[in-house]
DNA sequence: CGCACAATGGACTGATGGGTCCACTGTAGT
DNA sequence: ACTACAGTGGACCCATCAGTCCATTGTGCG
């Protein structure tokens, strides 16, 4: 890592992290080779081990890394302001339309079932990412709470990790059965008992 | 498949397909060979062609079918009676204690990522689970509707689908983080929104 | 201009692992 | 008991693919 990269360097390596993930979700982790990567990206496997001298498990750990924040960086800048039931709506859109877009080809899940508990550092950027993502799920309930929407008692971390979860769960059943009504039904469904939270205390 | 099997070839067949099982749980799909699965159930590598001619996918699809039932069953006998909150308060300790137990390992998962979209029969199996699950979800709510605790106008369905995706959240996160709280979290808020239901109508 | 080192090309290697083949043994049915 | 075929053992083959090595070209810098 401390090995000094010129601009072109720099360049290069980024082409070799961007491309190689396009590759994975086209061929599916199992399926994708060096050679793939090497062909997409037009570089020679010398390139591919200057970079990731470690190997591939140091490539895909940095295709893992771009992903991770690929997915949260797509749902801005909603995700990030989530303080009235407009841009929690908005919000919910633009992760329905991502996914769907996506199809059912995981990169992350895939990625990390591959390196998944055997490396440390794996799993280290899932669990960062949904850290990062639930807070921001959040906040939203916070600031709905500060703007009166909702009441102050209610439990704000519970209610972001089910909504979290739902997520999770809506996109990992459109992996398996490549529909998304799952997902719909279940953020809807998350948002809506939400907002009931609002109406009707407990 | 039309293939006679005298007592002692389903004998063998089922001890290769519940080995691979194991194997694949522990190893995870990307390290498991072949050979680790001979060793493990004693068999030799003419036996496995011989029992799934068509080689590695047969067997995994098998061994997907058999993780598969395994995951409905485990959650018998309370999936096929949640007529009473304290059934479906049963059916969630299940529930969260196999999941708990079952740790970061997810045959299924892991398993149709490999031969996933490639193959029809990979996903209809998963699909087909899938279908099952929401549909014993769905009987119970009809169940509570039946029994006066639930409103009559309650959209059944989409509360089945929601409460499907947040176990299958739960379970993912499980999975990438290695901790159960967010399961806990989703079934946990789902029931009780499910519950609430009942008392203010909506 | 020239040195040091980054960047690149591509042939080669070595091991792994899925799949084939044939020979041998057990067993069910007549 | 014999015969046909299921069941079993294990050596062998071969494609694939991660990883190595060295030679060559490009580039920043004093």
């Amino acid at each position: 890592m401390g090995t000094k990269l010129t601009a072109k360097g720099r360049a290069t390596r980024s082409r070799i992290v961007e491309g190689a993930a396009e590759v994975l979700r086209e061929r599916g982790i199992a399926a994708a080779t060096l050679d793939d990567i090497m062909a997409r990206t037009s570089t020679s496997k010398s390139q591919l081990f200057h970079y990731f001298p470690t190997g591939k498990d140091e490539l895909l750990l940095a295709v893992a890394r771009f992903e991770a924040d690929q997915v949260l960086e797509d749902q801005q800048p909603y995700l990030g302001r989530l303080d009235s039931w407009e841009a929690w709506e908005q919000w919910r859109d633009v992760v329905i339309e991502r996914y769907e877009k996506q199809g059912d080809t995981c990169p992350l899940g895939s990625l990390f079932l591959q390196i998944g508990r055997s490396t440390p550092g794996a799993r280290a950027i899932v669990t960062g990412m949904l850290h990062r993502w639930q807070e921001s799920l959040a906040a939203g309930v916070r600031a709905l709470q500060a703007a009166g929407e909702l009441p102050a008692d209610l439990d704000v971390e519970t209610r972001a990790a089910s909504l979290l979860a739902a997520v999770q769960g809506g996109v990992s059943i459109l992996l398996s059965t490549g529909r998304s009504a799952h997902l719909r039904a279940a953020v809807d469904q998350g948002i809506a008992d939400l907002r009931r939270a609002g109406q009707a205390p407990g």
